[in-house]
DNA sequence: TACGTCTATGGCAATATTACCATGAGTTCA
DNA sequence: TGAACTCATGGTAATATTGCCATAGACGTA
């Protein structure tokens, strides 16, 4: 097995970390569907308009989601869609333990 | 589309948040085809024995991987088998990244 | 032009993360 | 028992993240 370089591990830790947030998972899931605005989001995240536009330009930066103006609103969309497998193997994480807590009560 | 509590996402994010650093990274691609002992994996990351060990118990706290006691030493291994899909989308985003960039640049 | 709306950014404090050093706990072996 | 080895855990300093406030910039409308 070649090792990859520091780099490699940089880069994929980047996206990682933008996806380590609470209130970019659920804004992140709010954009599944449909692109909104930094208002709905900002509505949605129940946090600082300010706030949210970091946590937004945070996702942006990952390269994970995309900007579209239109006059005086900016409309966010999800830019890449390969993000099912991601929740799956989380979700797998935290089902695991779950298990693992529970045979551990001997329940 | 029924929202999700916020506990939800909490959860999700502690996983993330666990893949999100280099040396973990590199770690798990290790671990990936066999289990090793943290003197091993003192060795690939070339940090401090301590450090090192400190990645690895975040790692298990999040129940990315296991421990196994034998003797002296300890061998951490995977505990789950999901990570390609992770890798696979934390991949296409870099590609896409890369390629707007290019776009970016006129290339 | 002046005003209201929407968004982004600088500043700042609180908190979290990270890495190293020193040390402690546990095991093996002479 | 005592030395050597492996690994985990405090302690601490440097750095990063996060959230809010205040404010600036951009756009539409009167």
């Amino acid at each position: 097995m070649k090792r990859k370089p520091i780099q490699h591990y940089e880069a994929r830790a980047a996206v990682a970390k933008a996806l380590a947030h609470p209130s970019r998972l659920l804004i992140l899931d709010a954009l599944a569907t449909k692109e909104m605005c930094v208002c709905d989001l900002t509505e949605l995240v129940g946090a600082d308009q300010s706030t949210v536009s970091k946590h937004l330009a945070v996702l942006k930066h990952a390269g994970i989601v995309d900007v579209r103006r239109d006059g005086v609103m900016t409309y966010y969309r999800m830019k890449i869609h390969c993000l099912e497998g991601f929740w799956k193997c989380v979700e797998s994480v935290l089902k695991q333990n779950l298990k693992d807590q529970s045979a551990a009560l001997g329940v």
